[in-house]
DNA sequence: TTGAGTAGTTTGGTCATACTAAAAGACACA
DNA sequence: TGTGTCTTTTAGTATGACCAAACTACTCAA
């Protein structure tokens, strides 16, 4: 009565392996019901052999699975252990199809603009939301900001600080995870861009900007300060890379 | 002068099973540069083994991560073939890993949210930039809509297709890339929720308010009307989805 | 000549075994 | 009790074998 068969069972069985697939569903199960618990280690890969009957090969296409869907952190000769689940390890797993996606030209302005689009919705709630506290933290970042213009790279880093906390005023773990992996895939390209004081004096003119219309309220402002800024941004890094990079 | 003796090499050697990642660069390289092109097949197992001088197990490893990744479509029993890596084969490779996300009590609330505020600049733009064409899209996916407010399994289809029309309009692929993971994730808990004709009605009418206030070109409203519905929505799912569901 | 059926070959999936080097654990020694 | 060494375990790798499905080429009949 099984459909063991070597016959095409078209949702079933065509896509993969068979036997390593049925491996790694189990471990999902055991995962996601939490007979895993996260940083626990799996059993070595003898014993899984020998309690699962399959052969070592299967088990370590398995794991292997695992460790790259992002369920397991596999080291180099550790017992490979759950990993914890969160939207930040979401992102890491696609850093490889995007990191491919984005030798694509076009994909980088696509991507930034998406950015320019969450960011626009950010301002606008950080202008309609913010709480005294999220109003300090950006007054914060905007100071350290302000004090890193002579210094580009530091320049940089606060530049995404003050970014990130417009990520992180409506506190969902999924927006910071989001900023991470803009970040993430779109800094390499920016950090081939020369850099100088007086472009960071008019990107922090821009967050100063950005940061009065949040203070005034005006949510409508603050969105055309950063469409403005990020626009200004997008320029500066086309004129520096080839056609190719972008 | 090559580290290739066993020292630790922090940021190198330490990560992963050496051989295999050689491998997977290499091929990663090959895709990336276009010497190996859209749909064309790998080197059969054997060839790579015979060409690169590593055993078939490593060839395998590096195959199966590529597949993993997202890189390579590897059927059963087929040759692997060169995957087209857009942004919807990137959403299509987290999908274990957010579904074990979405598990951890909370992160659906979280999910949606941001699905929340991102329409919520869709609509914005909708109404600020909206084409001829696009009004009538949106025009069409409503009427669509309406004719099915009595079958519910269509009116969900209509419904999801009403909104991505949003997706459409900025013309930025990696939008309905965005709408269609959005989908996949939580429609899942959606269609647990049962569902009637006289909820259909009051979504129809949150879609009609939408596109009113999308053809009056006033943003505000827009989000507004989209707020409301997909809060209302929201309270619906939550009320048919026990506490451990969501 | 052409098309379908068939036999042989190739190739991915699986298993078993063996070896190496590193990690983990046990143990003796100070 | 703390520390250094030895043994055991284990992940990483290599090799060879086998099976079944896919592919290829050939044969033979219409």
């Amino acid at each position: 009565m099984k459909n063991s068969t070597s016959f095409d069972c078209p949702d079933e069985n065509m896509n993969n392996s068979r036997a390593a697939d049925e491996l790694i569903r189990h471990f999902v199960e055991l995962i996601n019901t939490g007979q895993l618990k996260e940083g626990e280690p799996l059993p070595t890969e003898r014993k899984i052999v020998e309690t699962l009957g399959v052969s070592r090969t299967v088990v370590r296409e398995a794991i292997l699975s695992l460790a790259n869907k992002g369920l397991v952190e596999a080291r180099h000769r550790y017992r490979p252990v759950v990993r914890k689940s969160d939207f930040d390890a979401a992102f890491d797993t696609i850093n490889d199809v995007v990191s491919r996606i984005l030798v694509e030209p076009g994909s980088v302005k696509y991507l930034y603009d998406t950015r320019v689009l969450i960011e626009s919705i950010l301002v606008r709630r950080a202008a309609t939301d913010a709480t005294k506290e999220d109003i300090l933290a950006l007054k914060q970042a905007l100071a350290n900001n302000s004090e890193a213009i002579g210094d580009s790279e530091s320049f940089y880093q606060t530049d995404m600080a003050f970014h990130s906390i417009l990520y992180q005023i409506p506190q969902n773990p999924v927006l910071p995870a989001i900023h991470r992996a803009y970040t993430a895939w779109l800094s390499p390209r920016w950090l081939l861009m020369p850099s100088n004081e007086e472009k960071n004096q008019t990107n922090f003119e821009a967050h100063r900007k950005i940061y009065e219309a949040i203070l005034m309220r005006d949510p409508d402002a603050a969105e055309e300060r950063l469409c403005e800024h990020l626009t200004y941004a997008w320029n500066q890094v086309k004129d520096y890379l080839n056609d190719d990079q972008i």
